[in-house]
RNA sequence: GCGGUCGUGGCGAAGUGGUUAACGCACCGGAUUGUGGCUCCGGCAUUCGUGGGUUCGAUUCCCACCGAUCGCCCCA
């Protein structure tokens, strides 16, 4: 019986890792570019922070959680996403006392989520994230949405919608919620069974039901928008004129609601729109959160930010068709003939590592063609053949395989030779 | 958690209730004992996801499980 891995996680072969390495390097560099340092946190937490900040009666909580208990019989949780991590950091070194603020990070790593796979949508997934946490200023949600577009859009990618809209404050959330059931309880009896359930639990989730999108009382449905007190309303009107200031072009979907439930005023979500996507069009989300960090026993004061999963980037690069191959052919493959020879050969080939040549040789006592094959295969430019008649004289061929060009050096000559790129 | 489809070598992919499980790619060896990419020749699945059942006999039929995939829910 084989061992495969277990159900909703995967390898990464050396095929795919070099296109993650490419993606990681562009991301780390957005990063120092916006200003945002890196974080770790554990990949583990006490299972409470999870329960206070993403919410009690989510799904992630309720229901997709890898809850397990150590052996001090502690209730650990491995996280099912990154913010939650970042606020408790923030409140347990109080950076809210450091002169850097707001405070700007950025995180990077596995999350996992029991849930049914399916494709974009794996146990153990990837996410890049960023929080601002300590500013409240329309400014800064948008700046973070702008992080989020370059994300996607310094690798290539084009068919992207970003779609925002505003949950408003405390006080407006609950009057549009009041709305909302009203306004559906009439013709409970019409909506599907999904419907029925959402309107007592999460009525804003009505809106974008498919099954009765086409409902009379959809049409007339009361927005989120007109139930934004002055305050939420204002700021909503900053953050697109922070946005209409950068170029940055959005659609505003007074339908868009997060999962979690800690976010309040700014929410947005960035989709794919290229062809044959799939189902799962989402390839990040983020938001404004307030009353987390308090409720983390912080200082009563605000934050946004956004995860991306770089599972699905990769997704919307294949759909998009960019190519994102780095070049891991090596320069130089050693060519030993006779057993002699061979210690020569880790001999040189050592000495061209020191010297940042690329280089490598046969392991698996090929013979002369097939260290050829060997070397075709892995790309490289130029061969170094030592065999009996080279040993006795201290010399070596170099032959560039790209030219079909041969030379003969002295061995500690080699390196100096190939450098000069003949 | 619910529903549809699928599961044959490293990969792609035929096939049938009965003793050779096609073919292509890749890989290995040889033609060419020390110079590759072409060509030719040869090799490469005691086995058809796993476990049961039906049968004289199952890769092929039935059941269960596992896994993959697509969709619902939800989300990144």
């Amino acid at each position: 019986m084989n061992i495969n891995v277990p159900r909703g996680t995967e390898d990464l072969l050396p095929e795919a890792t070099k296109k993650w390495q490419v993606i990681e390097d562009k991301l780390n560099h957005l990063a120092q570019v916006y200003n945002y340092k890196e974080i770790r946190t554990p990949i583990f937490e006490r299972t409470e922070l999870f329960q206070r900040s993403v919410g009690d009666t989510t799904d992630i909580v309720q229901k997709e959680m890898y809850t397990f208990e150590d052996r001090g019989g502690r209730s650990l949780t491995l996280r099912p996403e990154g913010t939650a991590s970042v606020a408790r950091a923030y409140v347990q070194h109080k950076m809210h006392g450091s002169p850097a603020q707001p405070a700007k990070l950025y995180y990077i790593g596995p999350m996992f989520r029991y849930e049914r796979p399916q494709q974009g949508r794996t146990r153990q997934f990837t996410q890049f994230g960023i929080e601002a946490i300590g500013s409240a200023s329309p400014a800064i949600d948008a700046e973070v949405m702008a992080f989020a577009m370059d994300c996607y859009q310094e690798l290539g990618l084009k068919s992207l919608k970003l779609v925002i809209n505003s949950l408003g404050d405390q006080e407006s959330r609950e009057a549009h919620r009041n709305a909302l059931i009203e306004h559906f309880k009439p013709v409970k009896e019409d909506l599907c069974s999904d419907c029925q359930n959402r309107l007592e639990r999460n009525p804003l989730r009505l809106l974008d039901c498919k099954v009765d999108r086409d409902h009379e009382a959809m049409q007339t449905a009361p927005s989120i928008l007109n139930y934004l007190n002055e305050e939420s309303s204002q700021y909503f009107e900053g953050v697109k004129k922070h946005l209409d200031a950068m170029g940055i072009s959005y659609v505003v979907d007074d339908t868009l609601v997060r999962g979690l439930d800690y976010y309040t005023h700014t929410a947005f979500e960035i989709m794919s729109e290229a062809e044959g996507f799939g189902a799962i069009t989402t390839l990040s989300g983020g938001g404004r959160y307030s009353g987390l960090i308090d409720e983390l026993g912080g200082p009563d004061i605000s934050g946004i930010g956004f995860a991306l999963s770089i599972e699905r980037l990769i997704m919307a690069l294949d759909a998009e068709g960019v190519n994102l191959d780095k070049d891991e052919s090596v320069d130089c493959f050693v060519i030993a003939i006779g057993d002699e020879a061979k210690y020569t050969s880790s001999n040189v080939v050592n000495q061209l590592r020191k010297s940042g040549v690329k280089a490598d040789q046969d392991y698996l006592d090929k013979k002369v063609k097939g260290q050829f094959k060997s070397a075709d295969r892995v790309g490289a430019t130029y061969a170094v053949i030592i065999g009996e008649e080279e040993l006795a004289n201290g010399v070596a061929n170099v032959k560039n395989l790209k030219t079909g060009d041969q030379k003969t050096v002295e061995t500690d000559q080699i390196a100096k030779e190939i450098k000069s790129g003949f």
